[in-house]
RNA sequence: CGGGGUGUAACGCAGCCUGGUAGCGUGCCUGCUUUGGGAGCAGGAUGUCGGGAGUUCGAAUCUCUCCACCCCGACCA
């Protein structure tokens, strides 16, 4: 491929609305452009990165043993209706009317899509199992887009499902396309993290979650450093502690704390330690108030609380609720003398706390050496509500945690029956019985993986990419091409040649000045360049550098292509 | 949706407070010179100042309203 017959567009300066490294240099390189919020066309050379995660993707999907179709993007809502998603999926789902009035959706998945073939196409065991995958644009309409193509409103995804007889048989699939998946991150050349998960708004049993490795992801992982757990924040078990609460030394005490409204400056006031301190978050679900009480240099884990009898759905308190309840103003509530008509939760790690700190539910004040027993009753529940954070045991039992940042780029669920029962596909098992088929569903983010690699891989002049991904494995930066025959002769020359050996390479025939091609042929991050220049064509050499490299090294002319072809084997 | 912010040339921005009809850098076009790390000189093109309404002799600037986009929170591949 010659630039003069492709398409390369360049910016020197990245949009101002673009914060995230990988945003900015996928803007900058050219790979994508905006339409609206969440709304990015791909560009040639971005649809190049594009087209060859999906072939990697598809390459080991296949011959993981799943079968390859294409399901409409455009999907009816009495089919949403039948599994009662078309509400509870709601605002997230664009739904749209055709010129009958009927109502659609642009499908955001589809489960309810397959699970409806699956019951018209299987009837016998004999047919089982099955894995279907696509790879097709899907359609969110997200609260909030953001990071470009990281979180955008359409976007292509690889979602496969599959079908098996008995549960056992999907367990086996699933462990095989946890290891698809293995294989395709690993040939994609990224860092990655396989994790537990919590399986959301899908449903289902068991689920892990694929991460590319990177400070700017949007999720917590937590592992072990002695094993080989590995899971969500979201999910991984802030584990009980094992010492039992200590009996009370000092008296309770109010102290007047005027300003002091975080843990942090309450104990930094009194001169105590951060985890000696009690944070209450009021919060309501339904009618009812609730309080949970973490330690000051906890978070709450949202998710783990949402799933306490009771306290499904649950909102945090306005500021006006929370006045008529506790009588004050956040930042000096707490849970001393509260109203029985608020349940007070303690995290297990709040639970064996003794003479603490917490609000006064007095402006002004906090309360020092509290104990439950003695001050306050005992909390109507004790459950664990908080973020584990790095240093906590494990929860296998092996090792001590610790914390890294992801971005989700897999996830795989067991979905069981959830679908099948909803929507009545069943088969015929071997003694003649009607039974509801066992599902597993299996998403990739495939739009989303570039953004992650080009968030993993970049520097100061670019983007960094892993070889499989990039748009061009190797480019020819001639210099002089137009005025120069000996440079244009060469040039042409190393292209056929790399190309002829099966190289994806790239010839810059445009007749940039020297540093305007390397700019920016450094920032769309192609791994191998090969330069050449009368000066060096007076030795018989060209120069080789790598994008990871900081200087060329020479490399004689009739040897270069052939060295070039090797590294992008 | 709640809270905060921004809309001026393709991109980055100034001008707005204190109204007088729009500017800088980059990019783009033409010519000449240059050619190993984002060239130099000369010339040139490009704006419904987000839309609408209002105040005023006069609005990018003041007022109202609508829209778009961005940031912080609940979602997810």
């Amino acid at each position: 491929m010659r630039t003069s017959q492709f398409f390369i567009s360049t910016l020197k300066e990245a949009p101002s609305e673009a914060e995230l490294a990988s945003h900015r240099l996928m803007l900058r390189a050219g790979l994508i452009r905006k339409l609206g919020s969440g709304l990015y066309t791909w560009m040639p050379l971005g649809l190049r990165v594009l087209r060859k995660v999906e072939q990697v993707v598809r390459e080991e999907m296949n011959r993981a043993g799943a079968v390859e179709l294409l399901m409409p993007a455009v999907q009816p809502a009495e089919l949403w209706q039948e599994t009662g998603r078309w509400e509870v999926f709601g605002p997230q789902m664009l739904k749209i009317k055709d010129r009958h009035e009927r109502d659609f959706c642009f499908g955001p998945t589809h489960e309810e899509v397959i699970t409806d073939i699956a019951r018209r196409e299987i009837r016998s065991y004999r047919q089982l199992p099955l894995n279907f995958y696509q790879i097709q644009t899907k359609v969110r309409d997200e609260i909030r887009p953001r990071f470009g193509v990281m979180r955008a409103r359409e976007f292509v995804m690889k979602d496969a499902y599959s079908f098996h007889a008995t549960y056992a048989d999907l367990e086996r699939e699933y462990r095989n396309m946890y290891d698809a998946y293995s294989r395709i991150f690993t040939r994609l050349g990224l860092g990655f993290r396989a994790v537990a998960a919590d399986t959301g708004a899908i449903g289902g049993t068991g689920s892990h979650e694929f991460h590319v490795l990177a400070d700017s992801g949007e999720d917590a992982l937590a592992y072990s450093t002695g094993s080989d757990f590995a899971a969500n924040v979201e999910l991984a078990e802030a584990v009980a502690p094992s010492r039992p609460r200590a009996a009370p030394m000092r008296p309770l005490e109010k102290v007047p704390t005027p300003g002091k409204t975080t843990c942090e400056e309450v104990t930094a006031l009194l001169g105590l330690p951060l985890a000696q301190s009690v944070k209450a978050l009021a919060v309501m679900a339904g009618d009812a108030m609730h309080m949970l009480l973490v330690r000051g240099d906890h978070t709450l884990n949202e998710v783990k609380a949402a799933k306490l009898p009771g306290l499904a759905g649950f909102r945090f308190a306005t500021d006006k609720e929370i006045e008529s309840a506790t009588g004050c103003r956040p930042g000096y509530i707490g849970p001393v003398g509260i109203g029985g008509n608020v349940r007070v939760i303690a995290d297990r790690s709040v639970a064996v706390m003794s003479d603490f700190v917490c609000g006064a539910n007095e402006a002004g004040f906090h309360l020092a050496g509290v104990n439950f027993g003695r001050d306050l009753p005992e909390p109507a529940l004790v459950a664990d509500i908080r973020n584990a954070v790095a240093g906590d045991p494990s929860p296998d039992g092996r090792g001590t945690l610790d914390i890294c940042r992801g971005i989700e780029v897999g996830h795989i669920f067991q979905l069981r029956t959830k679908y099948s029962e909803a929507m009545k596909a069943t088969f015929l098992d071997d003694g003649g019985k009607s039974q509801a088929l066992e599902m597993g569903c299996y998403g990739i983010g495939v739009s989303r993986i570039v953004a992650a690699a080009v968030e993993q891989g970049n520097d100061a002049r670019g983007i960094v990419w892993p070889l499989p991904m990039a748009p061009f494995q190797a480019v020819v930066a001639p210099i002089g091409y137009r005025k120069s025959g000996q440079v244009r002769q060469a040039a042409d020359a190393l292209h056929d040649a790399l190309q002829a050996a099966g190289v994806d390479v790239l010839l810059d025939d445009r007749d940039e000045r020297p540093g305007v091609m390397f700019a920016d042929l450094e920032l769309i991050g192609i791994p191998h360049r090969l330069t050449v220049g009368e000066r060096g064509l007076k030795e018989g050499n060209v120069e080789y550098q790598a994008r990871t490299q900081e200087s060329a090294t020479p490399l004689d002319l009739r040897q270069a292509a052939a060295h070039v072809a090797a590294l992008c084997r």
